[in-house]
DNA sequence: AATGAATGAGAGTTCATTCAT
DNA sequence: TATGAATGAACTCTCATTCAT
């Protein structure tokens, strides 16, 4: 009746077992945090935990592009669009803030901790992770030609900017679950669309 | 005869170990990182580590420390100091991505690690740390007094960026020892001042 | 119709699921081995494998009850001809070492990882490769009265050779499926009779 | 006093956690044997094993290289010697059984475990192991030459079997320690010398 | 001031085993 | 008859920490 019964019970339960882990990982770090803590999180015994993944770094692996994914694609959809350069900026930065409240921790733990994987399983993220910070660099290349930015602008550097201040505020959402996001979405993109001085 | 000898030696070995530690953590994580390692660093055996520091926790904490130490006391010169607004910003964003080239990394492990502190330990460098946005912060509201400032600035919310900007950037200073920090600067306060955009 | 259709199945899956254990064992070792390995050679999952065996332990000693078997059964054979004790010595070595081909691995696990049973299951064992020895000696003990082997002879000592030298053997055989066994036969039973020097 | 005491002491406790090793491995097999149970046999603790081997892997290699060494040596010795095929064979066996008594049970573990070590480690051992099988075919090959052994011999095959009656009495040994060596030795030359049958 | 040796707690991981389905 | 899921004990290994010297 409810479909696939076998293969969807795992499929649930290891998504479960992600979730757990990004929240885990979210709050103690990846080598502060133990597999114990993650199967305890989902309510399950350490070592079952290793029905789902193969090792530790496995899961963190999985976070990781869980973070990633939806990131990346309504990245996707932005750049795709047809509008002004200052609403694709507020979407950019919008995406990138509710980010940190509904895809809860997994987008925080790509931030913080993917540089403990080996370079090996990083290499996957590395395209991902690439591919959003160039859509957002071509963002800005655009609309340098159409000349609604500073004419001597560093597009890489501009890309890293919105990136970091994004993530900088990220530490306040995570700590602070009543933060009005959209009063702070705006104040992020006035800031970077006209900085903070007086005119 | 060479001045307190016996103490003076003990005070540069602690020094040393300090700086070790700093750059172990920084490279591999608080949880990443082995007492041997540091030890290794700085050319001691792993044993003889405990007759400088207590307890790994304790080297964390002075890292954590000697991190800000500079820090606060350079933004302490720079408020005091009497220039115009534009002129203490640079020398806030200069002093903080030098930051991270001279003072090695303790700055950077303060950043990223220093939630490992437990409470107790967290006491110290919070207040530290309060005063150093609080510096921030208070450099905001005297130039909106001035009206240097746009005057719905969130001085908070303005400090936050400052902070989130210089550290984003810090990634790059630290993978890449060649990078133009004076030329880094300069970007960093343009967009901080004027943003993005064409006028 | 087809006979008893239910519990011939069973029958069936039970020897191969020993084959499979067989072979496991004697590739890995008995706690080299793990029972997905078991279970994976025969194509079923690992929890199945318990509707065989009651425990790791019982699938070993089923193995080596199995490498003995025939074994025995053909020393049997072989100890109630009527033959010149020549041509039955080769006949003990042919059976011997053709026991490596054939009857898979059995047998070598029989002799490598016996001992790892506990005193109370190998009693059973015990019985059977007692029998076989002690056949074996019989048979050196009517040579010896028929005055054909050396007047001075050990017939314990000689059937420990004779069992030693095919298992030396073994290892050859089981690492090189092409190795001829005819003419291996030929060169285990001269040296046993005449030895290696000249006349 | 005692001589370069620092790391005296630790090559001392290093041999004892060999010897120790050699003998859990002998008894339990190397999968059978926990780290825990060599510790114990040589009155340390568990972690503290590591303090003189990086792995468990590295006790069985040293155990097998232990095992082997003096086993070769002494080869060396024969067959540098000057005596005559008779007296050499003979004493090939006496070191190759006396082994198993005084070198305790480093030699049986080299035989029986030595399967489990990866590729990558085996190979210094099958340098060695190589050494001793050709350093006894080149005995052989020598006798033929001299016209003391059957003109057919498979000096490959020879050396085999020397080496498998001898591992063969090994069990026997060990288990047995009243066994009479010198009488045991005597048995297995006369066996390969002239074999089992009246002239 | 520094070290070698040891410790013990805890980590990640494997695995034989169980059991509802 | 067979499986997926889970368990818990055991195992190898790491590491912060201690202490006699």
């Amino acid at each position: 009746m409810a479909g696939d019964s076998s293969s969807e019970r795992y499929r649930q339960q290891r998504a479960r077992a992600v979730e757990a882990a990004a929240s885990v990982f979210a709050h103690k770090g990846y080598h502060g945090a133990s597999t114990a803590d993650i199967a305890e999180s989902m309510g399950i015994k350490q070592g079952s935990l290793y029905y789902y993944f193969k090792s530790k770094e496995e899961a963190l692996e999985e976070v990781c592009l869980l973070g990633l994914r939806d990131y990346v694609h309504r990245m996707e959809l932005i750049v795709s669009n047809d509008q002004p350069f200052e609403a694709r900026l507020l979407a950019v930065v919008q995406s990138h803030l509710s980010g940190y409240r509904e895809k809860n921790e997994a987008l925080k733990v790509y931030n913080d901790e993917r540089l403990y994987l080996p370079e090996s399983r990083r290499r996957r993220l590395k395209q991902q992770g690439s591919h959003y910070r160039e859509m957002l660099e071509g963002m800005f290349r655009n609309a340098l030609e159409a000349g609604v930015v500073r004419r001597n602008l560093d597009c890489h550097f501009a890309a890293q900017s919105v990136i970091g201040i994004c993530n900088a505020m990220g530490e306040l959402i995570v700590r602070d679950p009543q933060l009005d996001l959209f009063e702070l979405t705006q104040k992020c993109t006035d800031l970077l669309l006209i900085g903070l001085s007086e005119h």
